[in-house]
Formats: C-alpha cells, sequence, structure tokens
RNA sequence: GUCCCCAUCGUCUAGCCUGGCCUAGGACGCCGCCCUUUCAAGGCGGCAACGCGGGUUCAAAUCCCGCUGGGGACGCCA
C-alpha cells in the first residue's frame, strides 16, 4: 500500500539537459530511499520535434550518470488511442466540449488582450455554443472550475493557493486528434499510479489545471514536489549560452559521472556540511525536507573540484578505465600506452594530484606515452645550460650502471651526486625534469623516470645533456 | 500586463519549521603563509553574507506585513 512510485518524463527534442539530469537524479534518489519505482516516460506527443535520436541519448545519458529506471521507457506515441479514449470520455461526461477557434485566431485574442492589459486566458467562447459533433477540425477542451481555490500542497514549497479564476479551459486534445501534454501527463500519472511528481518549478502553474483533470478522470491526485531551477551565472534558466548544457558534454570534457551527480544533488539539496556523497549515502540521506526552494546558479568551477576529488580518491584502476578511451581518441595507440611501464593504471597515482578532468590527465601524460617528446624550447633554452651537462651526463651513466631503476635508488644516486658537485636539488632536478619530459611542470622527478621506464630515461637525460653542451 | 515562486558571503549552502547555543558555520573561488626538486596536492590563516523598511517579542537570520530585487508561467510546446 502507498507504495512510492516516481517517473522522469523528459521530452525528446535534442540532448539531456543538466536540469533534466538533476530531475531525474531526485526522482531516482526518492525512488531508492523509500523502497520504490522509478519509471521512465518519453513525452514525445509533439511528434514535430520529437525524434529517436533524442530518446538514445537521453537513455544513454541516463545509463552513463547510472540512473537506473525499473519500468519503461513507456512513449505516449504509443498510448496515442488511450489518450483519445479518455478525452472522449470526459466530453461524454459533460467534462469537456468541442472549440472550433482557429490558432490563429486565438493568437489574435490573446495579442489584443495583452495589448489592452487584460488577462490573456481563453475566453471560453465555445464553452456555451455546446457542439455535439463538430464538423470543421475542433480541438476538446476541459471545462475547468472557475470559482473557488485550488490548493497545491508542494513537498518542497509548502501550499500554493491559486484562484480557479486564473485558469481557463486548456485544450486536451488538439483538433488533428493527438492530446495536449497536460492531458496526457495527467492520464499517465493517474494510470501508471504515480505517488509523486517531482519536476522543475516551471511547472507549478500546471499543477492547479491538471489537479482537477485528475479528478474528474477519477484518479487520486499524486503529491507535488516542485524543484527549484538551475540558472546560469547571470541569473538567468541556464541555457546555451551560459557553455555546455548536455550531460554529455560533460562526459567529453573528462568528468566522472559519479562527480557531476555529486555536484547536481548538492545543486539545491544539503546534509548538514557534507559535500562528497557516495551513492549509497545520498539515497541514505535523501529527503524532500532539506530541498531548498530557492534556484541556484550552477557553478562550473566546483563542478571542477568535485570531479578533481573523485580522481584523487577512487581506485587508480577504475579511473585507468575512465580515462583509456580518452587516451585512444587523443591518438595514443596500444604501443603508446605500452611504453609506459605498468601502462595506463601508472599514470594514475603521479597524475591524479594535478588533473581536474580526465582530459588534464591527456595532457600530463603525453611526454611519457611517446618515444621522442616535444621539447618546450623556452624551457631549454633557460635549464639546459653548458654547465648542466656534466652533471646530467654523470647521471646517466650512474643510471645506467645500476641494475636497481628503484625510486629509492635513484633517490639514492641523485642525493649523492648533488651532495659531491654542492649543488642544491632545484639546480639539478629542474634542468633534468626538462630533459625528461621538455617541460618545466611535472610530477615528481622519480615518478617521472618510472614513467619512462628505464631507457627512455637514459636515452632521454643523454640528448639533453648535448641539448645543454650546444645551448 | 496577469498569476505563481524565491530572497544568508561572488557562488553552492548550514541555521529558519520548533525565536535566545549566531560574535552567522562549512564548501568552491580568491589572497597570504607553511611544506617543497617544478607544478599541484596538503596544512594553516585571511577577505566576504542574514536585500530594505515596519511590526510582534525581554530577545528575530529565524514569526507577521509592506517594499525592492530576481526567477518562472501565461501555446492546438513540453
Amino acid at each position: 500500500m502507498n507504495k512510492v512510485r516516481v517517473r522522469f518524463a523528459p521530452s525528446p527534442t535534442g540532448f539531456l539537459h543538466i536540469g533534466g539530469v538533476r530531475t531525474a537524479l531526485f526522482n531516482w534518489l526518492f525512488a531508492r530511499h523509500s523502497g520504490g519505482t522509478f519509471i521512465l516516460r518519453i513525452e514525445d506527443t509533439d511528434r514535430d520535434r520529437s525524434t529517436d535520436e533524442a530518446i538514445q541519448v537521453i537513455m544513454d545519458g541516463m545509463k552513463w550518470t547510472g540512473l537506473d529506471w525499473d519500468e519503461g521507457p513507456i512513449r505516449q506515441t504509443d498510448r496515442l488511442d488511450l489518450y483519445r479514449e479518455k478525452a472522449m470520455d470526459l466530453f461524454k461526461g459533460g467534462h469537456a466540449y468541442w472549440c472550433v477557434c482557429t490558432p490563429e485566431e486565438l493568437e489574435i485574442r490573446r495579442k489584443e488582450a495583452q495589448a489592452r492589459g487584460e488577462s490573456i486566458k481563453y475566453d471560453g467562447r465555445c464553452r456555451e455554443r455546446g457542439i455535439s459533433e463538430p464538423t470543421d477540425p475542433a480541438a476538446l477542451r476541459f471545462i475547468t472550475p472557475q470559482e473557488g481555490q485550488t490548493v497545491l500542497h508542494d513537498l518542497i514549497k509548502g501550499d500554493i493557493v491559486f484562484d480557479n479564476s486564473v485558469l481557463d479551459d486548456l485544450i486536451i486534445l488538439r483538433s488533428n486528434g493527438y492530446a495536449t501534454y497536460n492531458f496526457s501527463v495527467v492520464v499517465d500519472d493517474g494510470l501508471m499510479n504515480i505517488s509523486h511528481v517531482i519536476r522543475g518549478d516551471d511547472h507549478v502553474n500546471n499543477t492547479p489545471r491538471q489537479v482537477p483533470l485528475f479528478e474528474a478522470l477519477g484518479f487520486s491526485v499524486p503529491q507535488f514536489a516542485h524543484l527549484p531551477m538551475i540558472l546560469g551565472s547571470d541569473k538567468a534558466r541556464l541555457s546555451k549560452r551560459h557553455g555546455a548544457t548536455s550531460v554529455l558534454a560533460y562526459q567529453e570534457m573528462g568528468y566522472l559521472p559519479e562527480a557531476l551527480v555529486n555536484y547536481l544533488v548538492r545543486l539545491g539539496w544539503s546534509h548538514g556540511d557534507q559535500e562528497i556523497f557516495s551513492i549509497q549515502e545520498m539515497v541514505e540521506h535523501f529527503d524532500f525536507k532539506h530541498v531548498q526552494s530557492s534556484p541556484a546558479v550552477f557553478n562550473p568551477e566546483k563542478l571542477k573540484w568535485v570531479n578533481a576529488q573523485y580522481i584523487r580518491n577512487k581506485e587508480p584502476k577504475h579511473v585507468a578505465e575512465a580515462l583509456t578511451p580518452f587516451l585512444q581518441k587523443a591518438g595514443y595507440d596500444e604501443a603508446a600506452i605500452a611504453r609506459i611501464p605498468g601502462g595506463v593504471e601508472a599514470l594514475i597515482p603521479p597524475l591524479r594530484e594535478r588533473s581536474e578532468t580526465l582530459l588534464d590527465f591527456v595532457e600530463g601524460a603525453a611526454p611519457y606515452l611517446v618515444e621522442s617528446m616535444t621539447m618546450d624550447e623556452a624551457a631549454a633554452t633557460k635549464h639546459l645550460i653548458p654547465s648542466i651537462a656534466p652533471i646530467l651526463q654523470e647521471f646517466a651513466d650512474l643510471v645506467e650502471v645500476e641494475s636497481d631503476f628503484s625510486k629509492e635508488m635513484l633517490e639514492r644516486m641523485m642525493q649523492g651526486l648533488v651532495e659531491r658537485q654542492g649543488l642544491k636539488m632545484g639546480k639539478v632536478a629542474q634542468p633534468l625534469r626538462v630533459a625528461l619530459t621538455g617541460r618545466t611542470v611535472s610530477p615528481g622527478i622519480y615518478e617521472v623516470m618510472a614513467l619512462l621506464g628505464k631507457d627512455r630515461t637514459i636515452q632521454r637525460i643523454r640528448a639533453g645533456a648535448k641539448r645543454a653542451l650546444h645551448n
């Protein structure tokens, strides 16, 4: 009894939006928290704008973020007859009437009303006509109560009161015979026994028009929870001009799905001061009481930080799995990866402290994936000076004759060398770094050597020494 | 224009329901210091907010009213 049943109901008219993912996530969390059912429903009644590709993209995005659904995907276009049937039931029951006003006429009247500063709702002129069987194309309108009030008990915002006088008779069946969004939603939510409607608060104003529909159809009215919007940095609703808004884009930018989900859950929900949540923790603690009722600005900087946290704390093996496709995409083949002793996984510990995204790893790993790296000329000019040449040469000789290539051994040899020469570690390490990586920035020098392997280490130091001699 | 929602550091937020523990806490970012072979990471510290005005109360970030500001909705789109 009273089983929790929730749904995520996107319309497949484009990509899966970051705001959509958050809506899906909150539905999913609530379902998992309460042992309920999470349903994926595709709202594709707008046949002109819905595409199969978009449906696939939505499902891919949800799979990537780990939001698995228990039922569906249910497509509204498979249920068109059902909506028509229910609409006709309403007509027969005296809850609806045919309207022969054309969209063009309505548009004109709306404009006029607006110009006069009046409310732009439908004037209801077909309500009294009592057309029993229309000869011209006609839409079916629901007779919406005009007196009294409708109270929405929102789980997030509390009670919201609407005067029914602001409502107009909404179209439930278009003149082409297809149901409208507001109608198909109610039929589906009713028939699927949806217990909680969790959606963006841009739907708040739809609710008082949907509630009488639930009642006329003989369904029990679900509970509602309207999530606040996600805004861009200019406080306007998040859109393309704020940058990436598609989940897929974040995948491509090297974000980990867990990190994106973690960032998104904190956008509007909190559990004390906690910032990082495992999925289990989110599921355990999720509640509507701690969902913010005010909108939140999407902050890419913090998302990056969360991503970095996950990169640093996940098992290197898992990060390596996520990273591999990025390396391949960047053009590094198996042979390139095989150059690194230990493979991709060996890359993770030395680079993860300096990588906020998987793309940062690709960039940071470049010197170790190739046979001969690209030399930063400015770095070479600055650090590979003639006086350092013999020192590099000596170090290369030491490494060559020593069979132990361990980090400890390398460190001991390096320290000995530095002491004998009476130099500061930095004076040697930095030229060495440039010789080994072609850059001034890298992981610790011994980590670098481990990633290069003995042969390439010696070879690059020698090349560096040669270069230094002629600088 | 009409209706609806919202209002704590630049941003995400704790606290608000059940006034006193708030000299308003945490996080991102920013700045400084420490650590240090580079860059990071890490540690320590700093800057920074209850939108305004009225009430109610011994006491208000917390309750009430107004204002202002922001957002959303007003389609035969979803």
